[in-house]
DNA sequence: AGAATAATTGAATATACATTCAATTGTATA
DNA sequence: TATACAATTGAATGTATATTCAATTATTCT
């Protein structure tokens, strides 16, 4: 017999609830995609910076000090928003400046911001 | 003179862009709240668990089977999304059922989940 | 070319949190 | 009352990630 980790060790399994739910349930990927979605706006500075960039562009300098935090910290969380396709950015001299990529971003945080502040 | 720490040392900061945004910039604890909101959603575990209960009530053991994962890690993940009143529960002799406790969260789920999957 | 400065980067550190493990609690039933 | 078992809990561990710090890159200006 192989060997098996268990991992339940219960007698009542609702089995048929657990097939049943299983047959609806995500695929392990789309729920990785879900959680890593969340998990960029699960950052107080993330939330500051795009709140921020709604209102208007901003360069690097002028976001740290809106926040009172490092450039170089701002700019590591600026890069993360790039790799999630959430800000985009244009170079102007010394200055390079950031705002949403797009108008489903803001739909985002407003959605987001929208029901946690109702709920307060 | 006081001391004080330098969090900037640029000199082009566009104060007017700062000002303004400031104006429209969220109070801290309600970016907080926002944060700790999205948090939930971030983790893996809780979007199984939480997708799960939208399809069907299940107990902590049910959950363990379904996603492979331990009564106990189950249970820990439940305590923070009771926590977040995002879900309610009730015993039944040595069991206890969860289950989503509120459309609101299956609002929230869905919307999500639609705006990642749509984008894959 | 060289100085000044905005921005980025990588490594180190600190912190938050998911999971594990062992022990305990709550409930039913023999 | 004793046993079985679902569920919870607290401490320990491991892992992910935000921030710091020092160095580097990109650009402008003299």
């Amino acid at each position: 017999m192989v060997a098996r980790i268990e991992m339940c060790d219960c007698n009542s399994i609702h089995q048929d609830v657990v097939d049943t739910v299983k047959e609806h349930m995500l695929s392990d990927s789309k729920i990785d995609a879900l959680a890593n979605f969340y998990k960029i706006f699960s950052d107080d500075t993330k939330i500051k910076i795009l709140w921020a960039l709604d209102v208007h562009e901003m360069c690097v300098c002028d976001l740290a000090v809106l926040t009172n935090m490092t450039k170089s910290a701002i700019s590591h969380q600026l890069r993360a928003l790039k790799e999630a396709n959430l800000v985009k950015y244009r170079r102007e001299g010394k200055n390079v400046y950031y705002s949403l990529s797009d108008t489903c971003t803001r739909h985002i945080i407003e959605k987001g911001i929208l029901h946690t502040i109702n709920k307060e």
